[in-house]
RNA sequence: GGCCUAAUGGAGAAGCGGCUUAACUCAGUGCCCUCUCAAGGCACCAUUCACGGGUUCGAAUCCCGUUUAGGUCACCA
């Protein structure tokens, strides 16, 4: 089984596309290959295929034979369709030889005329019938031209008629009806290189493809292909037309997520700010299947490769790209994640992408492990992070010069407070409350140390008498919190302080209170 | 405009003629837990399936029309 099509453009969307097709090859055994789609010399990217096959092997998906970068793998070979046009040349020629395509030589200019004309008359657009003038050349004339060097392509002669239709069937849309193809259509450009139409039609019955998978907009041109197989005498293979991701556009409806205008359209985007590629997968995995939610539920979000995928469970409408899911799944991933992974994946991801979080997990990576492993490893971890992007800014108060820094801007108290009140807070709290015991007792203290200053002991005791208190424990915690943390949030307090160390606790409280 | 396809909550969706006064997940909201946040627990969030007709004892489910949305009409893939 070998799925087919790929663009040379490493995006989200052909990224969908080709986990369905390495999807499929594995659930089905079969195989998964690449072919590398470079007939539009005028569009072409240098380098495009090497990136896509990269971008996809950090989703784990390695193709088992056709294009592979530097080689090529398979029996079917050449991989890459700029290195087979003889074959569609080979091909060609018989086609001439049968009556069933011919030479154009009409210029644009022509072109355009004709098209300009049928529209006056509301005629439907295209080459065919008597606008396709070139049918009707004699073989004579067309040598003679061809001799002139008259510039030319090939055109198929189609033998369809508009008014009948053709059943066509499709894996994920079921069976349908679609007029038949009555066009001439380019098989052959001006630049020696087959059509994308005539390339598939080749290339996939020398390839044995028999499933291919490819975007919806292929949908349309379903009947030409038809068509192809049918007069090239092969059978055609079976087709899968996925639905669109879609975004909501600037005038409020779904369009299309275009790589050209949407960043979140890109791998890259995903990958540049430290988004786990597994969360992405799962996320293309749930738009694809919409029963792998419950499946990836029911297995707690492990082993997702064991998941059955089934094209009748696909949606035809393109569902819209839901940003805050990735950041569910990717939440959900990372928090499964031992220190030592996390670890691995941060320092894989600083590499390429942020050296200021490289320098920072490098000055010493038990320290890291130790900021990240606040609460991790349990049965209900934290699930603070889903990408790394912006881990710098979340763990760099645990850095003393980074602390400082940051502290002469961020250091804001709840006014309620006066600093007398904030200053007895953290004095007491310094001398008095130990790191040396256990988190319960150190709560507890806490809580002592709050209530000899005049705050009640929880919020409830605050609330029902609120003159009787100057605070909650609460606005203690908050104290220490910004004076440590500098933010409002963070992570258990008590795991903090054990990272820091008593000394640095002391120092900040000292900091602090020496700006009163 | 022609052709093809679709239409269930803010989003992804289940549903395939009676078991549905519409499952599940994300988001949102409220409460509980609680030193904050995250996590976790518990609730709430579509009396109704784009609209209008029909078929049927019975329709989100079948049929027809309307509307809306997407795809497509290249010497691009």
């Amino acid at each position: 089984m070998n799925p087919n099509t790929f663009k040379n453009y490493s995006y989200a969307i052909t990224l969908f596309t080709s986990m369905i097709c390495h999807k499929v090859a594995r659930d089905t055994k079969g195989v998964f290959y690449i072919r590398l789609e470079d007939t539009d010399t005028k569009r072409e990217i240098q380098g495009s295929g090497e990136e896509l096959l990269k971008q996809l092997q950090l989703f784990n998906i390695v193709p088992d034979e056709g294009y592979l970068g530097d080689s090529q793998k398979g029996n079917y070979g050449p991989y890459i369709q700029s290195q087979r046009a003889s074959i569609y040349k080979t091909v060609i020629k018989q086609l001439l030889i049968d009556g069933k395509a011919y030479p154009c030589f009409c210029s644009p200019e022509e072109l355009a005329q004709i098209h300009d004309e049928q529209e006056k008359k509301k005629l439907n657009p295209g080459y065919y019938g008597e606008f396709a003038k070139c049918r009707f050349l004699s073989n004579e004339e067309r040598k003679e031209r061809i001799l002139r060097g008259d510039p030319y392509i090939i055109r198929f002669k189609s033998n369809g008629d508009h008014t009948n239709k053709v059943a066509v069937s499709d894996l994920v849309r079921g069976d349908f009806e679609i007029a038949e193809n009555d066009l001439d259509i380019v098989i052959l450009k001006s630049d020696g290189l087959p059509t994308y139409h005539f390339a598939h039609a080749c290339d996939d019955h020398f390839m044995r493809t028999t499933i291919v998978i490819r975007g919806e907009e292929w949908v349309a041109s379903l009947p030409i292909h038809v068509q192809l197989f049918k007069e090239l005498g092969w059978k055609a293979p079976k087709y899968a037309h996925l639905p669109v991701i879609m975004k909501i556009g600037e005038n409020g409806n779904k369009r299309k997520l275009s790589k050209r205008h949407d960043p979140e359209a890109a791998v890259s985007y995903f990958l540049q700010d430290g988004y786990p590629t597994e969360a992405l997968v799962m996320y293309l995995m749930t738009i694809a299947n919409s029963n792998f939610e419950e499946w990836i539920f029911e297995h707690k979000f492990e082993h997702m490769e064991e998941f059955k995928f089934s094209f009748d469970k696909m949606s035809l409408e393109g569902a819209l790209f839901d940003m805050g899911k990735v950041n569910f799944f990717s939440k959900e991933i990372l928090g499964k994640k031992t220190k030592y992974e996390i670890l691995d994946m941060a320092k894989k991801y600083a590499r390429e992408f942020n050296p200021n979080l490289l320098a920072l997990i490098e000055r010493d990576e038990n320290y890291f492990m130790e900021i990240m492993n606040i609460e991790r490893e349990k049965e209900n971890p934290r699930k603070d992070y889903e990408k790394f992007g912006n881990l710098y800014e979340l763990i760099s108060f645990f850095y003393n010069d980074l602390y400082e820094e940051l502290a002469r801007t961020q250091l804001n108290y709840n006014e309620k407070f006066s600093n007398d009140t904030i200053k007895a807070v953290l004095s007491k709290v310094r001398d008095e409350l130990s790191l040396e015991q256990d988190e319960q007792s150190w709560f507890n203290n806490m809580k002592a140390i709050g209530e000899t200053l005049g705050f009640a002991p929880n919020g409830k005791a605050f609330k029902q008498n609120p003159n009787q208190y100057i605070g909650s424990i609460s606005d203690v915690a908050e104290m220490i919190r910004i004076t440590l943390t500098l933010r409002k949030n963070s992570p258990n307090l008590y795991y903090v302080m054990q990272i820091l160390k008593k000394e640095e606790c002391d120092r900040r409280f000292n900091s602090v209170i020496s700006k009163f």
